[in-house]
DNA sequence: CTTGATTCAATGTCCTGACAAGTTGACAGG
DNA sequence: CCTGTCAACTTGTCAGGACATTGAATCAAG
């Protein structure tokens, strides 16, 4: 039972030596060669074992505690966390869920404008009135099938958006790379029926469940740079979380 | 613009004196006495002003630094953050969003009983087949507004359940006295309109829309405690989450 | 057989000390 | 005036040791 590890440690490396570790161990363990429910040898020996103080192990374990692999309990020891536990952890992370949804299928754009931003716009994305924005309309359709339509704002600051740059790399990609830094996002999922207009751009009769999200997205300065409104067949699409406590 | 602070340290006391540091800083931050771009002192002279060492320090910083209140760059300093950035990142803490969920103004019990767990409970409960699981069924209103539905299945080993304490405290507060340490939950959100039924418990029309929530919720070793699945008015609520890169 | 106190093992906390690495700004040289 | 070098400052990394706190297993007493 006990967590019996063969890793290289590079002191030459100028990865730093609790990485290493840390990254040996969740390879291990996303491996499969350290089995959930695994229990890890005390902090002393494995220090020993790796040639690295305690501190230095106690680093690397508090890096897996906090991305959910292993659970440390004191008086008890590490034990590895089960799969069902750590199961796509990432699917709060913002690159993903970003990256996820820009790099659909297909997604075309009806509507590409630039126009007087109105009072929620405007307090969404922290503008002074009267500014101009970005009015960017798309669909998104997968195999085929129309699955949602998306409504976008921007401010004129993150560059400049061609309607093929957009459905060739998505929304996100293309303001990557025009250096916008993503630092996080604020969304609301709620529920809605479909109007006469939606259900005839869907494909769906009018009354038909649609989920909505609205989200907005602020880099690492605090500056809003993203306000969507999206509205999306109930039937093609869920918005999945998993909360973590910590 | 150096961080002067006034902060008391309390030697004798059992939580420890990163913790309290850290939470000093935070309150100043969040109190608005130490604004947003402020550059803060270095490790050592902080260290030195509140008596720690500096690890201990560190130990605190990270803290601040994880939870999104500063930023450190090395040979620069350490600078408090936009609040715009840290607003409300507490939201995707399973903790608050349970409580929350779990304590709301009030909350009737339809049903409360042992059922034979059908397929999908099993699944999401990773049960055999067979097996006797609770079966809830809770109408949650607000101000005398039916709010939502709320349908739970439990495994019996989480312990005794009562309408009277269940209405009183809330599933999640019960579920915790008797022994369930929540460590994670996955949820899908999506849309819905109400049938009949539905329509008539909260008060709507049928064909209104819903916002629907799959819940499971894991504990520390994985084990499946709780799997909801609940419909809430469209108009009367919604899900927040902010997501954050790293 | 149950219950209680004891003991042991493990993680949690905290310290001092040292060096590495990145940033910034000042200073000297062109 | 411009530019490149260097020194000072700050955070990052790492070591080794000491004691506290918690959980569980062990053992003795009822």
């Amino acid at each position: 039972m006990a967590g019996e590890l063969e890793i290289d440690i590079d002191r030459s490396s100028p990865v730093p030596l609790y990485h290493q570790v840390a990254q040996a161990f969740e390879q291990a363990i996303r491996e499969g060669a350290l089995a959930p429910e695994t229990k890890l040898d005390n902090e002393i020996d494995l220090a020993k074992r790796y040639h690295v103080s305690r501190p230095t192990l106690r680093q690397a374990m508090d890096k897996l505690v906090r991305d959910g692999l292993v659970v440390r309990r004191r008086g008890v020891g590490t034990q590895v966390i089960g799969p069902r536990v750590r199961r796509s952890l990432k699917l709060s992370s913002l690159y993903n869920d970003l990256q996820e949804s820009g790099a659909q299928p297909r997604t075309s754009v009806l509507t590409l404008e630039t126009v007087t931003a109105e009072d929620e716009v405007r307090d969404r994305l922290g503008l002074a009135p009267g500014t101009e924005v970005y009015h960017l309309r798309r669909l998104r359709s997968i195999d085929g099938q129309c699955l949602g339509i998306m409504e976008n704002y921007l401010p004129l600051s993150v560059g400049t958006l061609t309607g093929a740059a957009l459905e060739r790399d998505g929304l996100y990609n293309v303001m990557r790379r025009q250096g916008s830094d993503f630092q996080m996002a604020h969304q609301t999922v709620g529920a809605t029926v479909a109007t006469a207009a939606q259900a005839d751009l869907l494909g769906i009769s009018p009354g038909s469940p649609l989920v909505t999200v609205q989200r907005t997205a602020l880099d690492s300065a605090g500056t809003a740079i993203e306000f969507g409104d999206h509205v999306y067949r109930a039937d093609l699409y869920s918005y999945e979380t998993t909360l973590m406590n910590h």
